[in-house]
Formats: C-alpha cells, structure tokens, sequence
DNA sequence: CACGCATTAGACAGACCGGTCTAAATAATG
DNA sequence: CATTATTTAGACCGGTCTGTCTAATGCGTG
C-alpha cells in the first residue's frame, strides 16, 4: 500500500505532520483494496468506494481520474506488497533451492488467510479491456514472477534457468488458481510443495547433467 | 430436457438432422458460446446475445428463464465439449502414463487456436454470485477434471494417485491460466510437457515401485 | 480577516442493465 | 379452414453504471 507517490506540486515547506488521518488517496486505495479484491473490480462500482472510504466522489475523479486509473493503483498497490511479501519469504534463505520452496510456502501461508479470494491480476484483467492499464499491470506483475523464477533457478545452477522458471512458474498459475477456485480446500499446499520438489530435482539433478554452454 | 450436448463450440453449421435452422435454443447457446467466451459474462448483455442469436428477448427468457441459467447452459455446454475432446485425446492410448501426457498436449492445441482465451469456468466464476449456478457449474467441471487425472494416475500404478492427481491437476491449471495471460505465448507447451513428464517420473520410478493391481 | 484551494454532498446526465409485457406475425395442429 | 401456441419486435420498467457539475463548506496560509 505504499505507491502513494508524494509528488505534490504545491511544495510547501510545512513540516509533514504523521498524524493527521490518512488522505483520500490512501483511503480510497484500501477501501479499493478491500472491495474489488472481495467482490470484483466489475461488480463493485464508484459509489461503493467511495462510501467505505468516506470521501466525495469529486475527490475520486480528481485524485484518479477514471475507474480505470483507480483499479490500476490498487493492482500497483498489490503488486508492491506480494513483490515485499515474497522478497522477505525468499531472503531468509541462503540456498537458492530453500528460496524457491519458500516462495510456495509463503503462497501456501497466503492460502490459508480467511480473505484470500486468488490472484488479483488474474481476476482483474478477466473481462479487462485489451491493452489498457489493468492488462498492462497484469503483465509487468507476471514478467516479474517470472524474472524472479528465472534468476532463482540460475541461482541455483539449472542448465535451463528459463525452461526451470516457466516450469515453477505455472506452478506457481495453478496452486494460486486452485486455492481460489476450490474454495480455500487445504490439501493444495502438500501437492504443490511435492511438485516443487520434483520439477527441482529433475532440472537439478547433477548426476547425468547435461552442462549447457560452457 | 436434455442439455444440449451436440452444441459443439467448433462444429461446422450444417444442418445434420434437419432442413430447417437451428432451434432459438441451440442458436443463443451458440451466441452465448462465442460472445460470453470472447468478452466474458459480466461485459455481454442480453441485448448483444438475443442480437446475435436472431432470437427474440420474449423467446430467450421463456426458454431459459434468466441470464444465469443461460450462462450455466453455456457453461454445461463448455463442460460437454472439453469432456468430448480430452475422451478422445486419451483413447488413442493405451498406456495410462501416454494417456496423461496427450492430456497436456491436447491442452497445447487448444492454447494455439486462435479464438482461446482461457478457461470458462475460471472466467465465468471470477465475480459469480457465491453459491449460484455458475460457481456449481465450476465445481462440477473441477471434479470431473480431478477425478480423470486421479484415475490416470492410478491406472498408472502411483502409490498416492490422489497426490499425483492433484499435482497433475495444478499443472493443468497453471498451464491453461498461463496460456490466457501471457497472450497465447507458445513458449507454454514445452515447459508444460516437461513438468508432467518430471511429476510422473517422480511419482512412478522409485526405489522400489510399488504396482497398484490391474 | 481574507483569500485560495481542496473537499464535501448530491443532483444530474447519458447509457446500459436484466427482465416484463403487449400486440402483431407466424407456425403448428385439430 | 379454424384454432391454438409460439415467436416476433420493441416499448417499457426500475435500477445501476461511470462520470460531470454545482454549490456549500471547511481549512491552511498570506
């Protein structure tokens, strides 16, 4: 929730006070948050952000712009917070291959919280417009799934780090597809963990590596 | 009342049985088929569908009673067809191991058509009323799709069929949201292919294969 | 205080939504 | 042919949607 970019044109020198309640952006970025993520970005509308944010709709349009806008900074918003929550799972680790299951127990811990309702990019860019701001959002969040699969994956020495990363990444698609559409089931996490475990065991078994490039 | 099982999203529109056109039944599920598939239920109005269909509103609503029943026809037509296509792209095997792997590269030719854009049932149930026909429909397609890799695999002699199934099962999620967000990417195929042949590898070549009879 | 500016509540616009209903036209059936 | 049932086009309903605009209200700063 910290995209909140503080470029204000008025440069005041006034000394920021911490305590003043939240402003409209960042309250209608959570009331964004809590709605479109619980109920959909098509069935929830204007107003009823608005009223959980408790702020006018004038302020909507002219902190945002258009509905569009505002689903984007929430799906901002999102990306930043799954890019610190996976960043801080993975950094307790040394080993590369410990990094890459701890991605999946963070998302298997993910899994289990009682407002979990699956991937935010996937539900938003459904029925999203081709090639506006929701799809493009979509997009750099899944190029950096991706980019993160892919450099752990070399970190640990696979001949393939790309072939490896697309496998854990469609891993990755499916327990998050699957948490959501069987309705929060548990017996998700230990498939997926068994899976991660082959898929890196069969790209990095060394016995009868085959070395690519020198 | 059968459902209307020969509505097959690709079949070519001669008239096999009779000379006279399509029923107003067969014509909006056909409508409903492309339009609600392509742009997805929530954005597709009635209006566009009856529009399609060259049907009446009057005969849209005496024959299915509501838009969400027509969505769940929609959606049960969907489930015939895939039903269909998997039947017969596993027939063509005898070995249960062969058996699961034409599953994913039935799955790779349907990414590749044009017209795909991902799973109807995981589109169609992203902002469903919880508990209605649609997500019902969802369930049923989900079991009928677990309950064929739990099968294969334990035509395959896995010790935990049940662990393979769903393992298998998360691939083919991963796989098919994959192919719908990253815009019909090839690059998907492969990596799937890969990913089942490891997680069958893992799960049937051990120490000491224990066969399951049959 | 006075000014400027952001914010407020809410009316309003224009479009679309799912769904109902009427009345004419058509098809099926005795 | 006459009767009945279905289908048709489209008006119509109440409601909701995104987005604009007005006018009053705060509220910090010179």
């Amino acid at each position: 929730m910290a995209a909140a970019s503080e470029a204000s044109p008025t440069a005041s020198t006034t000394p920021a006070q911490h305590e003043h309640r939240a402003s409209a952006r960042e309250r209608l970025l959570a009331a964004a948050n809590e709605l479109f993520y619980a109920e959909g970005v098509q069935t929830v509308g204007i107003d009823r952000i608005i009223e959980r944010a408790g702020v006018a709709k004038g302020s909507l349009y002219n902190t945002f712009g258009s509905k569009e806008e505002l689903v984007a900074a929430y799906l901002a918003s999102r990306h930043d917070g799954t890019s610190d929550r996976l960043t801080k799972a993975i950094e307790r680790f040394d080993d590369p291959r410990q990094k890459i299951l701890a991605i999946f127990d963070a998302q298997a811990q993910l899994f289990r919280q009682p407002d979990f309702n699956g991937c935010a990019f996937t539900a938003a860019s459904t029925e999203a417009r081709p090639g506006g701001l929701i799809e493009n959002a979509a997009d750099r969040f899944r190029a950096w799934i991706r980019a993160m699969f892919t450099d752990l994956a070399e970190q640990a020495g696979a001949p393939d780090p790309v072939g490896l990363g697309r496998q854990l990444h469609l891993l990755y698609d499916g327990a998050g597809l699957a948490a959501r559409m069987d309705h929060g089931d548990p017996g998700i996490a230990q498939p997926t963990r068994d899976a991660a475990e082959a898929l890196l065991d069969a790209a990095l078994t060394r016995s009868h590596q085959i070395l690519a490039g020198g």
